[in-house]
DNA sequence: TCAAGATGATCAG
DNA sequence: TGATCCTCTTGAT
């Protein structure tokens, strides 16, 4: 389940169970265990994420690079460890608590300069103090290729991934297929302020509610779903059922490989 | 029991 | 653009 606020909210959590302990780290399934040899026994650092990139750090300078992919879970549990569930790429062991990672599609040891690289590469990230929605504007302003699209683009943009644009277009009423550059300023400073909002929000709650009280009293109750991925959504995954704003149906399209949906009444093309 | 799909990204052609 | 990788859950058979 992994946009920019899980990595975001993970990275939080590894750090309060594991800063500043000596770590065991191991790999049960048996595909990290040079990575996790290099670090094993020595004291956690710290972990931040960018986009839905995480770096947790070691005292020994080297870090564990982590990128959750489509379809994988870190897992932080109180206690003592119990016996590997699955595949267990990735365990520390602290104090504590101890933390599984599974299903990951990058599970990598690097250094700093690594790291540089991999953050040069990334658009600004709504959840970061130092994001610059200019450089992303930048980017958007220069192209043809539909908004929908660039939103998806972590060199655009770093953590925004299917939910968080297909609902983030739907509050802004702007329609998925509009060319980047028939972007206006405006309009990409309101929606990256709401993006900051929301997913903020998804920070504090674990979850992607884009159909809130304070936004939209109206939507809320009169045919408000909440979707399987745990949160109450306009658009994402409705396909065919009535908008909550103006009851037309909801449509669905493939862009950039990944499902869109859009409601063609509210988010009619200019 | 098996196949499909899922909040992602990369690489070859 | 399509194939591929990673794991787990859900729904069809």
């Amino acid at each position: 389940m992994p946009e920019g606020h899980t990595l975001y909210r993970l990275a939080a959590d590894l750090s309060a169970a594991f800063t500043g302990q000596r770590v065991e780290v191991c790999s049960p399934q048996g595909r990290f265990v040079d990575g996790a040899a290099a670090v094993d026994g020595h004291t956690l650092d710290g972990a931040e994420s960018a986009g839905k990139h995480l770096f947790i750090s070691f005292d020994n300078d080297w870090i564990i690079h982590v990128h959750l992919g489509l379809i994988g879970g870190l897992r932080i549990e109180e206690g003592r460890p119990a016996e590997p569930l699955g595949a267990v790429r990735l365990r520390l062991v602290g104090r504590s608590a101890y933390a599984d990672l599974r299903g990951a599609i990058t599970c990598e040891l690097i250094d700093a300069g690594a790291r540089a690289t991999i953050l040069a590469r990334l658009g600004p990230d709504p959840l970061r103090e130092d994001g610059e929605p200019g450089k992303a504007f930048d980017r958007i302003a220069k192209s043809r290729k539909p908004i929908g699209a660039l939103l998806m683009d972590q060199s655009v943009l770093a953590g925004v991934g299917n939910v968080y644009r297909a609902e983030s277009l739907f509050r802004a009423r702007l329609n998925p297929m509009t060319p980047g550059g028939k972007v206006s300023r405006r309009r990409w400073d309101a929606l990256w302020a709401d993006l900051v909002d929301l997913m903020d929000h998804g920070v504090q709650t674990g979850r992607i509610d884009t159909v809130r009280p304070e936004h939209d009293p109206e939507a809320m109750g009169r045919d408000a779903r909440v979707d399987d991925h745990g949160g109450e959504v306009y658009v994402y995954r409705r396909t065919g059922q009535a908008c909550h704003v103006c009851g037309s149906r909801v449509k669905t399209a493939v862009l950039e490989g990944r499902n869109l949906f859009w409601c063609p009444a509210c988010q009619r093309r200019r």
